[in-house]
DNA sequence: CTGAAAGCGCTTACAG
DNA sequence: CTGAAAGCGCTTACAG
């Protein structure tokens, strides 16, 4: 039997007589035989492999669980499609060059970008490489090159605002996420759409980085720029645990003096006391959906419009 | 000029001459060239990747922080010596055989395998299979067939637990890890050698899972048994998270009436109310021992002994 | 349906 | 030091 029906039985068994394609089977499970995939990559030109490509500095992976949810969603989604994923680190200047080189190097079929800023240079370079990209949250400054799949950051804000106005609350303010970042901007957006006019430059002060202790830092200026703050909306549930250590540190009572919201719906959202209202952030389905757009596009179909996942309020002791 | 000087200027420029190395390096730089890795690994029948491979339920990824860090430490270590990592996950039986065959396939030249339990399938056929294997914890059952990293957990665990006795407690319990990985073993070993004849049954607990909740659990159990415990060393940093909740849903105040020991020291340490004393596990360290580990059997290089690496008392406001 | 053959893009002894 | 050539292990038109 040739070589030629043995690769025919394995990639579908088209063409094959119903022989040669039990011989094969039994033949493979014998002998436990799986076809050498470099060999099947220099044939095919495909690699099998996505890169995961996380552009921030190493703080934040440490931190923020919302990535650990991304990843592995992303990770059992390429897995379902016998497809693997390679973690690439892109925070230092060094690991970028590493990380062009290896698109170049045909190593991956696609690229899924994570945690993207303005300005940075990976996203104008992977949307010119010609390589299918998504991009998880809108590539700011390249929302029209590069598809992307985003939670509705701006709804979601808007809908907890509601809620902190609808509870009562008479000056709510914001730690906003850090401004380079769609997800930062959006929430930002949301809370303004509801404030309106009555907002004031005071109320908004904008964390320099998605940690707990960025948040805690945001959260203390506030408390100083506006001492009478009955509410606050903090655009993540990790800066949210940050501020609530700072009003702890204040003094306030969360919910009596001071109602928090959060964002995301993490893991963090019930281990702080007291557990967090927040908005949930379908980040399972994000991932999933970023595998769908990516392999579509690897698959060569053509314009898929951003997607954009509806978010949920969920109250709990905290406002 | 041949593509064989070429391919050697690429692969270290040995026997190229001066002229012809600095014409390829020119070339190469105004082309943007960068060698096809299918090619090159069919040629060389080296991957160039490596396989993180988690063998754990789905639960513990989205909670642990210690598998990020190793996970991002590996990934590093990794990218300086031009290998990736592809991340799998073999938490269910299909995901299962989906590394196996991916093994087989030749896909990596490697494999680090973290988080194995007593009687995992996975670890005697990786140790089977003659790929190099480094992993993350002594793997229970097949300590000599694979290598391994690991924190001092006995030494870590005891040095606590001599602390909580001179810091006076009387009634010293222990939150275990689960008893099917070398961690929770090793770190409830530690526990006995300081409390000694002196232990009883009732003063431990084990938990069934790494997690926040399996701590709360395990603590409020340990409540139960033992009313007036006044110390309790948790086997890990969110198990303590968890241990906390369930003191204060109590009643009890940290430290004031139980000092609270954690291990780790992971974020969440600094994270919780009041933070953790802990036992400082060098887990970035951890993560590139394995890589060396790994790259040395690759290399051909026989025995390796099992790295043991030291933990460190980092006291706060828990004890 | 099936086999022989070309080709994927590299690396690496082998002569020279 | 350098080029020609074989070979890595697959897939896939192409004849038959």
């Amino acid at each position: 039997m040739s070589r030629g029906t043995v690769s025919r039985v394995l990639n579908g068994g088209r063409y094959v007589s119903t022989a040669a394609l039990a011989a094969v089977q039994r033949a493979v499970v014998e002998t436990g035989y799986v076809a050498n995939s470099s060999a099947r990559s220099l044939a095919t030109s495909r690699s099998g492999a996505v890169a995961f490509v996380l552009t921030e500095p190493q703080e934040r992976l440490f931190e923020d669980p919302n990535f650990h949810v991304l990843l592995r969603s992303c990770t059992q989604a390429l897995a379902e499609r016998d497809l693997v994923l390679m973690l690439l680190l892109a925070g230092s200047a060094a690991e970028h060059q590493r990380v062009l080189r290896f698109l170049r190097g045909r190593h991956v079929d696609g690229m899924l970008l994570v945690s993207t800023h303005l300005g940075d240079p990976l996203v104008a370079e992977a949307s010119r490489s010609g390589l299918p990209v998504v991009a998880a949250g809108r590539p700011l400054g390249h929302e029209h090159d590069v598809r992307s799949v985003a939670a509705d950051d701006r709804g979601g804000a808007r809908a907890m605002v509601e809620h902190l106005v609808a509870r009562g609350r008479r000056r709510v303010t914001t730690v906003a996420g850090p401004q380079d970042t769609s997800g930062g901007v959006e929430r930002l957006a949301g809370y303004f759409d509801v404030v309106g006019r009555r907002a004031r430059a005071v109320d908004v002060v904008a964390a320099d980085g998605w940690t707990h202790a960025a948040g805690e830092r945001a959260m203390a200026r506030l408390l100083e720029q506006v001492p009478d703050l009955d509410a606050v909306f903090v655009a993540s549930d990790l800066m949210a645990s940050g501020a609530l250590a700072a009003l702890r540190r204040a003094g306030r009572e969360v919910p009596g003096d001071v109602a928090v919201g959060g964002f995301d719906d993490s893991r963090v959202a019930v281990q702080v006391d007291p557990p967090l209202t927040t908005v949930r952030q379908p980040l399972v389905e994000v991932g999933r959906r970023m595998v769908d757009l990516l392999l579509a596009q690897i698959a060569g179909e053509a314009e898929v419009e951003p997607a954009v996942l509806p978010t949920e309020l969920v109250v709990r002791a905290s406002t």
